[in-house]
DNA sequence: CCAGACGTTGTT
DNA sequence: GTCTGG
DNA sequence: CCAGACGTTGTT
DNA sequence: GTCTGG
């Protein structure tokens, strides 16, 4: 699944990499949040990709309360087109969240968390969906959520679920906002090839949100 | 008809 | 908003 | 995802 | 145990 990740991408590769208009201003985030503000890419009418900020954890349109949000940071492939709190997102409101990798943790005996990154250090593309919520005072409040999917055989021991990621290849397909059948989409929700991600312990540094260092990512020496 | 839900995860 | 359950 | 809280009253 | 907040 994906309940944490990182961003640490120079802006002159996040800008070639998803053929943004403009250099990205953007840091580097050690240990992203369910509820913090992110930077999502996604597409305009016209074709032209857009790096906005939003909220991680999707808030449907109807929500009486946003903090439905903090319970949606992730969408089952599986299920996305038919739940009610997903399925006009997914036909209309499509994103990629770039990022540098994600954080899972192991259950079985002790928590152990550990990262996930791209095994060439390229940047890696979540599959994700926004929406748009009109707050009581009339203000906008987007906010988006992670497509999962089944684990590849290196994530299985960590985990049984792990985020869909884009192929470089299938950003166009997933950004195009003409494209609404859902099976023109579901080829797109099979684990990424094991043989292309690398994933080593960390330390129980990364568990607090607060800790946002170098040091979350570097491997644990057991 | 109206009321109430609308989600994922992991664990047993 | 839209569907399900009563 | 994990960490941390988990409550009410009245007063300024 | 369960919910909220980051």
């Amino acid at each position: 699944m994906c309940g944490r990740f990182t961003i640490i991408l120079p802006p002159e590769v996040l800008a070639e990499i998803f053929g943004l208009p403009e250099l990205p201003r953007i840091e580097a985030r050690y240990n992203i949040a369910p509820t913090q503000e992110v930077v999502v890419i996604r597409q305009n009418a016209e074709g032209v990709r857009q790096l906005v900020t939003m909220k991680w954890g999707l808030i449907p349109a109807w929500a009486k309360d946003p903090h439905i949000g903090n319970k949606l940071i992730n969408a089952r492939c599986e299920s996305v087109h038919e739940k009610p709190a997903f399925r006009q997102a997914i036909r209309t409101r499509r994103c990629i969240i770039p990022a540098s990798g994600f954080y899972d943790w192991t259950h079985t005996d002790k928590k152990i968390p550990f990262y996930v990154s791209m095994a060439d250090g390229s940047p890696m593309a979540f599959a994700g969906i926004w929406d748009s919520w009109k707050a009581p005072d009339g203000s906008r409040l987007e906010s988006f959520t992670i497509l999962t999917t089944n684990a590849n055989s290196l994530i299985a021991p960590i985990h049984d679920r792990m985020p869909v990621i884009l192929h470089p290849a299938e950003f166009d397909l997933w950004l195009d906002r003409d494209i609404t059948e859902p099976e023109k989409l579901t080829h797109l929700y099979h684990p990424y090839p094991s043989d292309l991600l690398r994933a080593w312990p960390v330390s129980s540094l990364v568990n607090s949100p607060r800790n946002e260092t170098p040091a979350c990512i570097e491997q644990a020496v057991s």
